[in-house]
DNA sequence: AGAATAAAAGATATATTTGTCTTCTATTAA
DNA sequence: TTAATAGAAGACAAATATATCTTTTATTCT
């Protein structure tokens, strides 16, 4: 599993919400919950966290909900970094701490091109062409 | 993480164990865990997985120890599945059960190569080259 | 101002992974 | 054939990830 599950959620999550952003609507915790299929008071916590990070915003009260400030600029890297942190595009295959270009371990040479294409194509991605492309393919999220 | 932190020692282990069979040598838990950096009690559960799973064979009593049949028949992605499945090459990144070329998540066509090539470097290593890599290299297990 | 709405925050609960400890079984060698 | 060695197996413990529940705070609408 390269990403926690609740990285997954949160990417689901973000692009459900970026879908709804476009059209100038905020959406609440129940029915994010339930358009990607994740369990709803787990899903508040992810949102939080998203919202902490500054990757999504939020507002209380009635006609209150998540939104996206700017769909464009968010790129999936963002998301993976807020919930898992940055060591999947870093952290030695093995698990040696020590393992680097210069003292490296018996797979480093394969694996470094492998996480920096999985840099390069979270990195590449943004959230708006996440949704963008979920629209014109009816793509799903759950 | 790409691989579990079991699936990461039992590489190391399995790596350190074919370097001492190609000296005609066995090697006990202990010796392992030493070499290899992790904990005894837990890298013999791991060792005793590798063995019902035929990656190691083993052998009780004096001068027992672990050892492997053919270090040259043996690939790294024999060690993966041993430990987490094939989950890691074909679970969608997002999460979602139903993902797939043709019902694809929007994410799937970016990750397909990258899972496949991480595929293919673990069924191209096989545990013979490891072990040439880590001599003639002085890689490090731990 | 008061009621309703919705996210934030904190405390708990459950499941999984990682790690430990003790006993059992097989093998070897004296 | 007995003592020592070493892996196998099972029970248990700790840490982390996932999930739930309750209370608080902010906002809106009447």
């Amino acid at each position: 599993m390269i990403l926690s599950k609740s990285c997954e959620y949160a990417i689901r999550a973000v692009v459900y919400v970026a879908a709804k952003t476009v059209k100038e609507e905020r959406v609440g915790i129940i029915e994010i919950a339930e358009a990607i299929g994740s369990p709803v008071a787990f899903t508040g916590k992810i949102l939080q966290t998203l919202t902490r990070k500054k990757v999504l915003a939020s507002s209380k009260g009635p006609n209150g909900g998540f939104y996206i400030i700017d769909p464009a600029s968010v790129y999936l890297i963002d998301i993976v970094r807020a919930m898992d942190g940055n060591e999947i595009f870093t952290a030695c295959v093995i698990g040696l701490t020590t393992c680097s270009a210069e003292r490296p371990c018996p797979m480093h040479h394969q694996m470094k091109p492998i996480r920096d294409q999985l840099r390069i194509d979270f990195s590449n991605r943004s959230v708006y062409e996440m949704v963008q492309a979920f629209e014109e393919n009816n793509y799903f999220l759950k």
